[in-house]
DNA sequence: AAAAATTTTTAGATTTACCTAAAAATAAAA
DNA sequence: TTTTATTTTTAGGTAAATCTAAAAATTTTT
């Protein structure tokens, strides 16, 4: 059994370690709001605990167990997300502060419960996939909204963006998960793009396209 | 902001005041499962913050913030109850330790948000009545069942005994929230009470009729 | 490859919520 | 009203998670 911190921390490994394989101190304390220094202690700790591999200097990686514990805590977090957008109508921007509350009940039966309550879904609100009870996630083919080419078509899935601020910027914009899209225009000048939504056009920048998830084959 | 740990002394001393005026600090430590050095470390802590009075040796009460804090948790305590149970389908005799997590997640929202989705609730899943966002109890009018006489009639709309034994031996009777009975008899020798229950008829010892409450107006 | 910069770790403190053991106050019994 | 028993508090200590400041290791630059 973990604590609270001990959660976090192994939850913020293992965000990280989606990006470089060993994940350094400075990252996590930088992550984690708190000091390299504290960093090290819990490391220690986790290492003794058997849920993550250190070596002195070289950063960690999780173990198999601390791994699937980490599944875990992102699989309850995604889950509660869809809980408090689809039955408690929160938008998908001002959930994730109570979710990393929530995502700490530890009782298994409360999570298989939830999952089978909201329909086993497989993406949170923001396109996120949510892990089975074994910890596999689905697998899905997402494209970068930027990497489509005029005239193609699909459906927004995710974004890989999570700020308030660029999620309310969707939300104005009309561009919210589900909603299919077909791209009009992309402007050689700036690379903004230049989007068909049911009958309006709107018009984003490269760099908002750039966090975009789409699929041609439906929510999934 | 009270700590996860000082919002649970503060439930405790709440449930202890509603038997005895000045709360003491064994009964705060046996309830806690801690230590009464503990509690009183604890209650100067909590009277420095002015959530409660305390006079050395004389026990606590709570101040108006300290009961209003309370009634917010034992609130959020008991919605989270009645959610468990009438969306996830737990057992009125399981949902009580899970809530005992939930009621710490700290969002005003969260809570408006989860009363409104349950269609503001008055009473938990054992009876136990719910206030509303302003710390307002519904007035309740409960007789216990052992003070009815033969022929009266009524519902069950609580249980003033929580444990699970308890919750579990009137489930196996039948004897549960919204059932309407009718006492058919009430045995001389022994006081147990024989209660007409839809068509089958049952027989509870004198010790379980003193903890189910009874109201004569539907479910309140 | 030496010097400089960065990253990481150690050492020693602090805070919160506990604890044990002993002392003090209060309540109950003789 | 003493003595005894119970309750409560104090004193001093522990473990978890944090911190600052300084030392050590690694990486980058010159």
């Amino acid at each position: 059994m973990q604590s609270y911190t001990e959660e976090n921390y192994l939850k913020t490994i293992y965000h990280l370690a989606e990006k470089t394989i060993n994940v350094q101190t400075n990252a996590i304390a930088e992550q984690m709001q708190t000091k390299p220094a504290s960093v090290t202690d819990m490391i220690k700790k986790l290492a003794d605990k058997g849920l993550v591999d250190y070596i002195k200097y070289q950063g960690v990686t999780l173990t198999e167990i601390g791994k699937n514990t980490a599944i875990d805590i992102v699989r309850k977090h995604r889950l509660w997300e869809v809980f408090l957008v689809d039955k408690l109508n929160f938008k998908w921007d001002e959930v994730h502060d109570v979710a990393e509350e929530l995502e700490h009940i530890k009782s298994i039966e409360l999570i298989e419960r939830l999952d089978e309550f909201l329909g086993f879904p497989k993406a949170d609100p923001h396109g996120d996939p949510i892990p089975d009870k074994n910890g596999r996630f689905a697998k899905t083919q997402f494209i970068k909204l930027i990497e489509l080419k005029i005239g193609d078509q699909g459906t927004i899935t995710g974004v890989t963006q999570h700020s308030s601020a660029f999620l309310k910027h969707l939300e104005k914009l009309g561009l919210t998960l589900g909603k299919k899209i077909q791209i009009s225009d992309v402007t050689d000048f700036d690379g903004s793009v230049e989007i068909l939504l049911s009958d309006k056009q709107v018009n984003i920048s490269r760099e908002v396209a750039k966090h975009i998830l789409i699929s041609s084959n439906g929510k999934n």
